[in-house]
RNA sequence: UGCCCGAUAGUAUAAAGGUAGUACAACUGAUUUUGGUUCAGUUUGUCUAGGUUCGAAUCCUGGUCGGGCAACCA
């Protein structure tokens, strides 16, 4: 295998296996979402690392819904998520459910009870809890705990055949409550829960608990190395102590840390209250680092993997500066994209030597990288134009390369002009300005020997298509909006979403299509959003260009 | 202060006892019909104190700092 990186430390460890011939020098993963909400930028770290062991190793890997909480589980989240790995370039080899798996867990908690190493208990949710001591003291027993295995066989029983109410019992794992890693202080496995399940419906009233439910999903795939994140470190011990004792297939546990970015949340919870409390318009609001979102916003597939490949994978916590994410989408854009022109905050341009009806068509080339500019398309050009507002300056700085009284600028694809007023309302905004074609520096038959520093782009006036475009910048004003006390909703930018509705556009600019990215020129990245129609068109800004002018003038 | 995990430029991530490297960010400059792209370059780092060793980011010990763990959530 050809290497341009070093192995992560789960691509060494697999690496060791596969030498040692552990698991037969199998690999295979598990992408395990639980179908209670929305997948994130977060959950695409674990995609690209699951899915990508996998086929770095020619193995193989399931998705599988870890739908043990009928309560907050839904149909809705499980076709969204598989969208999304699909969307994200991923093919797993099964879809499964842990709830498939719900009879064989069944019996291995009969399993367990017969070895004398689970109990039903009727303690209380706080009983329990204050049974279970405190990191410095050891638990207490319940007065359960030594139930004989045939009255627990039997309780269990009732327990599955609906005989009691939600929490009237539970069964719980009889292991060390002197144990300094509190999970081990004898957990609940299952518990009862008369509720309607998106798969089984109403066939059980008794569900599993995660840690009794994912090594043992595990372990029935014959999962070589189960990949999760570092808050399941002290869940290890047990997830090892159930394989062990129901004498199941060994898969091995291995945890990463999670991604966090800055200047965003990345908690399901906290997402959910964005969307709740309506500081976005939903899960793929552009703004939200959601995959549904990102795409909205016209990342691509190719720069988010891109994005997790560069972010690589250790223990240690980390916090991403969202940075790295716009210079990956750019990178890809850069390359793919379609160039068009469009302004944003229009001025009138008036070139007052140039026929009144007269009308020329340029070319313009598609995208530069690539091979002959990758086609091109025609673009309408005549007397009067619009053009940015911040290309023009009444008293231009003498780094500042656009219009000013006395300048000249190349307009995109077309002439140089030079320019010879302007005009103003009473407010003082500037209104038109003036200018003057230099003829015989029309694009590519320039023969005028004149170079001029700044090139503008423009768009027709009696040409130009009206769309409304979205501007997006980061949802929070600080770095890290989860960490401090307090509420983390106190630091949203308010100011994060900013509509233009009349900007303008080329005319065919009106063929755009959803998740396709197109750069206007010096403007940014952007795509067309879901909510537009041939009525009334929308753009979403994906991500500026890099702006060394901006940065020029924060100096 | 019980147990567990971690600590390398601003942010991430390499270096498996032998020259601390890469990317993003920042800053220079060149090129450019996008103040984009591209190219060249610069700045910035091993938490701390001991120990082992010819030699320590790496091994050992103590400390410091950060994170996690006491849901019938996953």
């Amino acid at each position: 295998m050809s290497e341009d990186r070093s192995l992560n430390f789960i691509e060494e460890i697999i690496e060791e296996d596969i030498k040692s011939g552990k698991h037969g020098g199998n690999v295979i993963t598990r992408f395990p979402p639980e179908p209670n909400g929305y997948l994130h930028i977060g959950h695409a770290k674990s995609i690209c690392l699951n899915f990508g062991l996998a086929q770095r190793y020619g193995g193989k890997t399931n998705l599988r819904f870890d739908d043990t909480n009928p309560e907050t589980e839904e149909t809705e989240y499980v076709e969204s998520i598989k969208y999304d790995v699909q969307w994200l370039g991923f093919e797993w080899a099964e879809e499964l459910y842990t709830s498939d798996y719900f009879d064989k867990l069944y019996s291995f908690a009969v399993k367990l009870i017969e070895k004398g190493l689970a109990y039903v208990d009727d303690s209380t949710s706080e009983e329990i809890a204050g049974q279970k001591g405190t990191p410095t003291e050891p638990g207490v027993p319940s007065r359960y705990r030594d139930r004989s295995v045939e009255e627990n066989l039997r309780l269990f029983s009732d327990m599955k055949a609906g005989v009691y109410r939600d929490g009237e019992k539970v069964l719980r794992a009889k292991i060390d409550l002197a144990s300094p890693n509190m999970h081990m202080r004898d957990p609940i496995i299952y518990r009862i829960k008369h509720a309607h399940h998106h798969r089984t419906g109403d066939n059980w009233c008794i569900y599993p608990m995660y840690d009794f439910a994912h090594g043992q999903s595990d372990a029935i795939e014959k999962i070589t190395h189960s990949v999760c994140t570092l808050e399941f470190i002290p869940h290890r011990p047990l997830y090892d102590w159930f394989i062990e004792q129901l004498e199941i297939y060994p898969s091995k546990q291995y945890e990463f840390a999670r991604l966090n970015m800055t200047y965003t949340v990345m908690s399901k919870r906290k997402l959910l209250q964005l969307v709740n409390d309506g500081y976005v318009t939903g899960w793929d609001d552009p703004r939200m680092l959601t995959i549904s979102g990102l795409r909205r916003r016209g990342y691509t597939a190719a720069s988010i993997r891109e994005f997790c490949e560069r972010i690589g994978v250790a223990k240690r916590e980390n916090i991403i500066d969202v940075s790295l994410l716009e210079f990956c989408v750019r990178e890809d854009l850069n390359k793919r994209a379609w160039r068009r022109m469009a302004v944003l905050d229009p001025i009138r341009l008036v070139l007052t030597n140039y026929p009144e009806d007269q009308v020329e068509i340029f070319q313009g080339e598609n995208n530069p990288e690539e091979e002959n500019g990758g086609g091109s398309r025609e673009i309408p050009f005549s007397r009067e134009l619009w053009i940015e507002r911040e290309d023009f300056m009444e008293n231009p700085s003498r780094k500042f390369f656009r219009l000013g009284v006395g300048l000249m600028v190349r307009l995109k694809n077309a002439y140089i002009i030079k320019c010879d007023d302007f005009r103003k309302d009473e407010a003082g905004n500037i209104t038109e300005v003036h200018c003057t074609v230099v003829w015989g520096t029309r694009s590519g038959e320039d023969n005028s020997g004149l170079s001029v520093k700044g090139t503008i782009h423009w768009v027709s006036v009696p040409h130009a298509k009206t769309a409304e475009v979205r501007l997006y910048d980061r949802l929070f004003r600080v770095e890290d909006p989860g960490s401090g006390e307090g509420d983390f909703k106190e630091y949203v930018n308010t100011e994060s979403l900013q509509v233009i509705p009349g900007a303008y556009i080329e005319q065919d600019m009106a063929t755009a299509e959803v998740g396709k990215g197109y750069q206007f020129i010096r403007k940014g990245y952007f795509t067309l959003d879901k909510e537009s129609t041939p009525e009334k068109l929308v753009f979403n800004r994906t991500v500026t260009l890099r702006d060394a002018w901006a940065k020029e003038m924060k100096k």
